[in-house]
DNA sequence: AATAACCGTTTCGGTTCCGGATCATATCCG
DNA sequence: CGGATATGATCCGGAACCGAAACGGTTATT
């Protein structure tokens, strides 16, 4: 058995994950994660800092706007965090928090869980 | 090298599913899908059917003006369809539909593509 | 020093979404 | 038949989201 799931498994990877995502995954009462803020928040975490507004609104095909307003979201429940750049005092710089990394390796936790039930 | 992926791995995948599902499975010119839309879109095409407002509204776990929208809003672009229960002229099913059934294909590509990308 | 370029935030108008309540219709049951 | 019940759609007020544009602050250029 290789590591390749077939096309109706990962489809249903996929709905289980979504499924137990919006039903177990809520953080303190926040409200709906949206697709947007899910994505801005595992791009902070699994890829290579630093992460700047700029840079997360090319890497995401949006707006400013829409990257300031989603790190509003998840700063407010404190699952990122944000400081100026010492270098260059234009650039923000979003960083990481210890409660926003539990909190994404519990989505990991969720995708494996739900993975492992796939028959 | 058994058919589980390791943590990292799984957010990985997550990751790299979502970003790719924002940027390259519009379908149709058709405004950014919500999480939610996602998720009924992918349990009438992979759970039994009949699928009606009210058992999507139960088992999303949310109230049926939302599962309404999300299926007008499905409805509108093609992925989906609705058509009265002849056996009970309450209840309304959801039918798919074969654009809808080749979209839901083309989102299982991405996912296994994507996980094919993993290293 | 003055100007231009850059960055993140805020504002603005418009759209969408949410839950609760209500409505119209259909079915069930006394 | 008539009232209670069930289902899905619609209305309502409030909240969140979007992109475009404007704004304040920082850095680069001349």
């Amino acid at each position: 058995m290789s590591s390749a799931l077939k096309a109706s498994q990962s489809l249903q990877l996929l709905h289980d994950v979504s499924l137990g995502f919006a039903l177990e995954c809520r953080p303190d009462g926040a409200p709906d994660f949206t697709l947007r803020q899910l994505t801005v928040l595992l791009t902070v975490y699994l890829e290579p800092p630093p992460h700047t507004v700029r840079g997360l609104a090319a890497k995401l095909d949006v707006t400013k706007p829409v990257i300031t307003r989603a790190l509003d979201s998840l700063g407010k429940i404190g699952l990122v965090s944000r400081r100026r750049d010492p270098a260059d005092g234009r650039n923000v710089i979003v960083q990481r928090t210890v409660k926003g990394a539990l909190y994404v390796e519990s989505i990991g936790d969720l995708v494996i869980r739900k993975m492992q039930a796939l028959r």
